[in-house]
RNA sequence: CGGGGCGUGGCGCAGCCCGGUAGCGCGCUUCGUUCGGGACGAAGAGGUCGUGGGUUCAAAUCCCGCCGCCCCGACCA
């Protein structure tokens, strides 16, 4: 086999691109660490899209959409935020190209812009600068607005899904007339965050809040959601920021409240990315491709009809597509792949590859017998089960698979997770297992910058179940309040 | 930008050390036999060997320059 997949043990970053591109998920660009998102990785996304949407419209956010290029000027507006994103921007100089007399393309002198604009990497700027002329009274508020767009950071180093230079996402960006609605409002973001990741992708996830080292340029905090990957290492896999006053004091976002009196907006900002579907890709995919979670795939079930002769396809088929038909009433997405081209055994592979939760195989004999052979991809269990209620029988079955995916991935997660007292106990585990590691923390940026720096392991949260634990940290000796998660991370 | 590796049909690679005019697997096309786990046979199509220069009777192969890509780090959703 050409395309075959290398085990997850022997090359991890090898069997992840393997499994991508194996499900025919995405492809490399001609430019450098762009991606193009091939049609089985776009309609992964649109499932997903389609269930955050909704829980957002639920949430009482609407659409709005921003435009992608940014003044360059408004960047600057935020201290913070410019100290994060500008040595990542890609910057449009000029509006035209011409042809020099040797026949090159280049960028028309005469066209230089007066000012320089910049491709979102992110649209806090543009839209705070909106905000501030939309807002004038506590009436106007709250804004709930949430943007389906792609931005781009000039990333040096880019792997696909995970980290491109371009990249699909949602942006929510919420003004408020209060700080309690503000954090109320961030809190409730990173909830359905978690929801979604945990019951829809079927990953779970640690909540916390992030360090000052790790917070998003600009906000006051960043709360996060982060998940653990099948190599032990941790993905940060949406986040959620309660931005203060930060961003109305720099774009002068003020409102006039009820007693008469201005005050600037208190504002979030929260995002998830088509990263999320590298995370999915990480977490449940095997050595023989992937393995959707079926509340997410695309197609839930596939049939496969088998035949040689004529007369057998005629009743093959027609069986085929009864149960295609039951099934398709249940509201379950299926196909009936009865391509000629290809042969059943390649077809069986293909869909494996592409993670599609339950096969359906129906040939001569089951035909005659009233029956199916019934596949789970995650399981990779073959059952042959009667086509007697056999609509009741796969959305219970998918249903199943789901719950069981998300409790394998909870089993390893907990699998993984390790509490240490001493750096070298710490280290010890890094090295050897990975995973989180709860240790206690003394809440300096100090001793979290020499982890970082001796160990490459990162706080990725302060978790916010986190119980009051008397400790010492294991670098400083000084006390610690508590443990927090460490993690080497994607 | 630092450290490694690699550029040879669509994809994955061998050939390079020791120069002689390009090969393998997969894929693709046609025909036949097949079809319950990536079928088999036969016949085909497809390559400026990344690029520029040098050495030589002769360069994928040796020498020098340049370009590009991948992996590991620094940066990050």
């Amino acid at each position: 086999m050409a395309d075959a997949i290398t085990p997850r043990a022997e090359d991890y970053s090898q069997w992840y691109l393997d499994v991508v591109r194996g499900a025919k998920l995405a492809d490399y660009s001609p430019v450098r660490g762009c991606m193009i998102i091939r049609p089985n990785g776009y309609a992964l996304w649109e499932n997903m899209q389609a269930v955050l949407d909704r829980m957002f419209k639920e949430t009482g956010h609407e659409n709005a959409y921003f435009p992608v290029f940014i003044p360059e000027s408004f960047l600057a507006r935020e201290a913070a935020h410019v100290e994060g994103f500008a040595k990542e921007c890609a910057v449009v100089t000029h509006s035209r190209l011409t042809v020099t007399e040797d026949g090159r393309l280049i960028p028309d002198p005469d066209s230089k812009l007066e000012e320089n604009l910049i491709v979102r990497p992110t649209s806090e700027t543009i839209i705070w600068d909106t905000y501030s002329k939309w807002i004038q009274s506590w009436r106007d508020l709250p804004i709930l607005i949430n943007q389906w767009a792609n931005v781009v950071r000039w990333e040096m180093r880019t792997r696909l899904f995970l980290r491109t230079m371009e990249f699909l996402w949602q942006e929510g960006h919420t003004a408020h007339a209060t700080e309690q609605e503000a954090l109320e409002e961030t809190i409730r973001m990173l909830g359905v965050y978690t929801a979604f990741v945990q019951d829809f992708m079927a990953v779970p996830v640690i909540q916390g809040i992030k360090t000052p080292s790790e917070r998003f340029a600009g906000a006051v905090d960043t709360y996060c959601i982060e998940a653990l990957m099948q190599d032990g290492k941790a993905l940060q896999a949406g986040t959620s920021h309660f931005l203060g006053q930060n961003f109305a004091k720099a774009f002068n976002c003020q409102f006039q409240n009820r007693n008469n009196e201005l005050e600037y907006v208190w504002a979030t900002s929260w995002g998830a990315s088509t990263r999320l579907i590298g995370a999915l890709v990480m977490v449940h995919s095997d050595d023989q491709g992937l393995v959707l979670p079926p509340r997410l795939a695309p197609t839930q079930v596939v049939i496969v009809p088998i035949y040689r002769k004529d007369d057998e396809k005629g009743v093959v088929l027609e069986a085929a597509e009864r149960i295609e038909k039951e099934l398709r009433a249940e509201s379950v997405r299926v196909k009936l792949d009865a391509r000629e081209s290809q042969r059943p055994g390649w077809k069986f592979n293909e869909y494996e590859v592409q993670g599609v939760p339950l096969r359906i195989a129906i040939g001569p004999r089951d035909v005659q017998n009233g029956q199916v052979e019934l596949a789970r991809r995650d399981t990779r269990e073959k059952q042959t089960v009667p086509q007697m209620a056999l609509a009741e029988r796969i959305t219970g079955l998918l249903e199943t698979i789901q719950q069981e995916m998300f409790g394998r991935a909870l089993a390893f997660q907990q699998a993984n997770t390790h509490t240490v007292n001493t750096y070298d106990d710490f280290k010890e585990v890094l090295d050897t297992k990975g995973g989180f590691v709860l240790a206690p923390w003394d809440g300096t940026a100090a001793t979290e910058a020499l982890i970082k720096e001796e160990t490459k392991a990162t706080i990725r949260c302060i978790p916010l179940d986190q119980e009051a634990e008397e400790g010492v940290d294991m670098v400083s000796g000084k006390p610690s309040a508590g443990r927090v998660v460490f993690g080497r991370a994607y």
